[in-house]
RNA sequence: GCUGGGAUAGCGAAGUGGUCAAACGCAUUAGACUGUAAAUCUAACGGCUUACGCCUUCGUAGGUUCGAGUCCUACUCCCAGCA
């Protein structure tokens, strides 16, 4: 039997992979699954690029499936995203992977397991940590913490409290990290932009939403009682107008101006660095292939669908 | 016109005689990252460079000093107050 095949359109931020993916979608029969950490949410559409215009009547996956507040995770995408393609493929349609979050792309394609081997974890006289204990706590202790379970991840960044209170959580419960080659075929095809077009398309981007209403949809996740925590946590945009705006609100008498200017121009400035980080992430790996335009993209695919 | 304050690397801003190519922040660039990934972390960032090496910098031109971003003089520009 034939190798079952997906396409992956990935990038940076503002880079147009949707309207790619839309484009393939439609030449091709396919569906569209989004690998995008923050379009997951619903509420969440402004700040987060969800333009559910774009897809005309291509069918899209993963979008708008969990409310704001709640936590998911990449693994949580990972299960979903294989079921769908599983169903994709028995209706004999094509899985277009489209979405920035790298991570999320990786684990399909590498094909992450989660094995938990109970044996490895050490006796029960050993103090367990659960994630908020973990999270309050300063780099310092959390090293202290890690090294007295002795993990064995060598490449570990002990600089990293997010790297190190999983690697705590890892050898508390003792996951091992384990791929499995899945039973498809990934072309992944990277959309490649000049660095100030990026920055530019970027900027104009952020001009948009602020009169797309940004400010009303983020004041009203606040009004509704969503945890400005949770709002910080998921970054970026969100972030910054969320405090800038609770901010405001103490100080009454409406928004000034210069402040606001000066939010804006944060904003753009942390979406630059989330692009490029974006980027650092893509080039590792070799097997991603990078397309200046849509027309090289499809020739890209032509062949790989032979 | 007078008086006071100021001119520092792409920007903002420290630095008041030596250890200053110059803190720090921003921007920018590169990198790491398997259950928070739009998160989190690391590094570079005057020039040449393998460099703890050399060269050129702190408005401009001179001067004092073994030594000046730091002191003196003149000039240019900016800001504030007074006329």
């Amino acid at each position: 039997m034939e190798k079952r095949k997906i396409i992956a359109i990935v990038g940076p931020t503002a880079s147009g992979k949707t309207d790619w993916g839309v484009s393939i979608a439609k030449k091709y029969q396919g569906e569209i699954i989004s690998a995008d950490s923050r379009q997951v949410y619903r509420q969440l559409d402004i700040g987060t690029g969800k333009d559910l215009n774009d897809y005309g009547n291509v069918k899209y996956h993963l979008i708008d499936i969990c409310d704001p507040g709640e936590s998911f995770t990449m693994f949580d995408w990972l299960k979903r995203a294989r079921l769908i393609i599983d169903n994709l493929f028995s209706r004999d349609k094509t899985p277009i992977i489209v979405g920035g979050t790298g991570l999320y792309v990786q684990s399909l394609v590498e094909g992450f397991q989660l094995v938990t081997e109970k044996f490895k974890v050490q006796s029960s006289n050993v103090k367990k940590f659960k994630r908020e204990e973990l999270e309050g706590k300063t780099l310092k202790e959390l090293q202290r913490i890690c090294l007295r379970l002795k993990t064995d991840d060598l490449q570990l960044d002990f600089n990293n409290p997010h790297r190190v209170i999983r690697a705590i959580e890892r050898a508390q419960s003792g996951e091992i990290v384990k791929k499995k080659k899945p039973d498809f075929e990934v072309l992944q095809i990277a959309v490649d932009l000049p660095r100030e077009i990026l920055y530019r398309r970027i900027d104009q981007r952020v001009e948009n939403w602020f009169e797309e209403g940004f400010i009303t949809e983020v004041q009203e996740l606040l009004n509704f009682g969503v945890d400005p925590k949770w709002l910080e946590k998921i970054g970026l945009e969100y972030r910054i107008l969320a405090e800038f705006l609770l901010k405001n609100q103490r100080t009454e008498g409406g928004i000034n101006k210069i402040e606001f200017e000066e939010m804006k121009a944060r904003m753009k400035f942390a979406i630059h660095a989330y692009a490029r980080r974006q980027l650092t992430w893509f080039r590792r790996f070799p097997e991603i292939v990078w397309c200046k335009n849509l027309q090289s993209a499809r020739k890209e695919i032509k062949k790989f669908l032979k």
